[in-house]
DNA sequence: CCTCGATGTGGACGCTGTGCCCATATAAAC
DNA sequence: GTTTATATGGGCACAGCGTCCACATCGAGG
């Protein structure tokens, strides 16, 4: 992470989209190689070499600003697979979902962004709107159509069912007391699905 | 929060529990009072009367520091009741848990010690080992036994089913784009046992 | 009774980061 | 070409950190 990796620029006004790009390259890099930890206002703007007046302007916290720049790095596709077998596409989803948080920086970034959430009003609203939010909708959907189609309960609620699979995922992340696996995942639908009662009838 | 509220103190030596004593009350205080937004090494120590060089010789990090005010502070029993009925007993200790963290100061404590903790490698450490691993495993516990009563099927995740339950309730504490209430946690609990396949045998 | 080691205290140092304020330069819009 | 918008450089006071040193005082051993 070299600093200064703009060389030098003069002063005067330069397109805003120009400059709101560079930043969030630049703050792109700096949270993938170093986490929340190293990231500030000052070593965004000594990269990026936009001053640091600026990046108050656009953005209030640095934390809104480590939001954007992430969702713009990892800009991941949005899409929930609709197979008719619910079991199937949640744990598929799951899967992919601990397959990026472990392995990659993905992971540490993500909980470092909900830890700072927890004392940056700012992160916490760009989190929920721009990430957790149109997820949630999509999984809490596919619970929905596969309830319509009869597939589970009708008294579910699709919006607890998110909690107990991801959630109990963000967890092991957030509380790594217990390591977060593919196995863990599967366990996990597995256990929702089927329920925890002693099994009378198995079925297939 | 009066700053100061130790009048003034000579130098010399003190006692080091009755300082650490006065330390960790100060910090409390000002953790319940101002999360962890406020909570420096400096305000504890203008608080307290200590100085700074002995916090810093005592406690590594301001997390560190944060979580042992804390744990003294609220020092919760740690029991895990066992009438026999495992879905009643998960059910009670989930409301408990609900009920500790919305209806007091201690709900936003939590979740901003979980937050810095992602940063905070020795707060992370305290948190684990004084209070998620003991609780977590009192939890298992009880899942195991019921599963040797033969009340859980045999193969079930002991560990999996504390995330599904508490992680998820973690989940909404953390990021709160769903309300974490009392009707949640039973919604929990009756999902997971029962689980979610349509009911051809409704039971009691 | 006295000396000495352990340990808290006061005070200061440089450093980083913040949030804010200018004046200035220059690109874009009209 | 004139005007307007906006990025830039630089400086300010402030907070907190982490560390250092000299000093005061307590407690224990002689």
């Amino acid at each position: 992470m070299t600093e200064q990796q703009t060389p030098r620029r003069g002063r005067g006004r330069r397109p805003a989209d120009e400059v709101r790009g560079e930043v969030l390259a630049a703050a792109g890099d700096l949270l993938l190689a170093e986490g929340m930890a190293g990231f500030t206002f000052e070593r965004v703007s000594a990269i990026s070499g936009a001053s640091r007046t600026t990046l108050h302007k656009w953005w209030p916290s640095r934390g809104a600003l480590a939001a954007e720049a992430y969702f713009r790095t990892v800009e991941s596709t949005l899409a929930f697979p609709d197979t008719g077998d619910i079991a199937a596409d949640l744990t598929e989803q799951l899967l992919a979902f601990v397959r990026l948080v472990t392995g990659t920086t993905a992971g540490r970034v993500i909980a470092e962004l909900i830890g700072s959430s927890q004392t940056d009003p700012e992160l916490a609203a760009a989190y929920r709107e721009h990430y957790s939010a149109p997820r949630r909708a999509l999984a809490v959907a596919a619970v929905e159509a596969a309830r319509d189609r009869g597939q589970v309960r009708v008294d579910v609620d699709a919006e607890a069912v998110v909690d107990q699979l991801w959630g109990a995922c963000y967890h092991r992340l957030l509380i790594p007391d217990q390591p977060l696996t593919e196995a863990f995942a599967r366990t996990l639908v597995d256990q929702l699905v089927h329920g925890l009662r002693t099994r009378e009838i198995t079925p297939s």
